[in-house]
DNA sequence: GTCTATAAACGGATAGAC
DNA sequence: GTCTATCCGTTTATAGAC
């Protein structure tokens, strides 16, 4: 039978959005047209503007999922007192999320589309800072700074290492950050 | 007096270049147009055209500057047998290049608009490449690929690190780029 | 819910006057 | 060497029919 007007609206929200991120990995942010959405999923412009206002709109539903999970990570981490204990804690988690939201994953701070725009700079920013300040207390020195901003942005690494399954770039990444942030 | 015609020419030349290397850092190949490059430096768009043929031949001459200069360093790792040696000098050139050209720096691979540019794209990657090779050998493990290209990529450190100083940040990267090497 | 049609602005790029 | 004016394709976004 055919699905209920509901059934397909869920069904084209989720194929546009699919889509999108699968066209902003590749492209980025501020080479996905809108047009170029539509026409790879097989549906006119206006049919994707029925369901986002804007560009920026599919972006964040998009990070959405990845920002809540990093936020809940950062505060059961908050309650970690041990300070090697509490890395362990934030690498592991980090990366497992990375993980879970590997097709996303490379496409992340990286683009400069998404920095231009204030809501989501400023989310991705305050979190960082958060982690930041979790790890290395108030006053970070400039090598943890720069280690912690590197791990930060796993982008680079996960783009060339697109042949490994998911257990074996988890464990590659977590031994990258371990080694990057043991400073 | 006033200057001559080719006094004049190489002049503004340099502002273009010198304002296109701002704005590209600031928000990115895609997102800055040739428009807002000229109303930034004063000029008008074609007097932008006058000098380049095209947006990719601005980037192009910025970037030569640092693919020259750091395929050179290639060379001469090349002759270095020692695996830490060859090493101990890969970062050291890396770094010194990368902060001889910090004002560019930041933009580097990271940006999409950079790799939708074959020319571009290819040189970048087959320098990747052969650093790459020249660290680990003909087949680096999954840990020594991710280790070596996000050492490739500093712009995430390089950006917050911005109230150091040249020495300060040179050493501070260098300390980074062995850290995470060191596999 | 999806379409056609179109508006309004902006993009890269060129012609020709001064 | 720099400008004004313009072309043409593409972009985001909306109105209205089905």
């Amino acid at each position: 039978m055919s699905p209920t007007r509901a059934e397909q609206a869920e069904k084209t929200r989720q194929a546009i959005l699919d889509t999108a991120r699968r066209l902003f990995v590749e492209h980025g942010f501020d080479a996905t047209s809108l047009q170029l959405i539509a026409d790879t999923m097989g549906v006119t412009k206006a049919n994707v503007y029925y369901y986002f206002r804007t560009k920026i709109e599919i972006l964040e539903a998009l990070l959405d999922v990845s920002i809540a999970a990093f936020d809940a990570m950062l505060d059961t981490a908050e309650t970690i007192r041990g300070k090697r204990a509490r890395m362990e804690y934030l690498v592991d988690g980090f990366v497992d999320q990375v993980i879970a939201n590997r097709a996303i994953a490379p496409l992340s701070h990286t683009d400069p589309g998404l920095r231009r725009h204030d809501r989501i700079r400023r989310t991705l920013d305050d979190q960082a800072e958060r982690g930041l300040h979790l790890l290395f207390g108030d006053q970070p020195t400039a090598d943890e700074q720069a280690a912690y901003f590197m791990a930060n942005d796993l982008g680079p690494a996960i783009r060339r290492l697109t042949h490994l399954g998911d257990d074996e770039l988890r464990e590659t990444l977590k031994r990258l950050c371990l080694r990057l942030l043991r400073v």
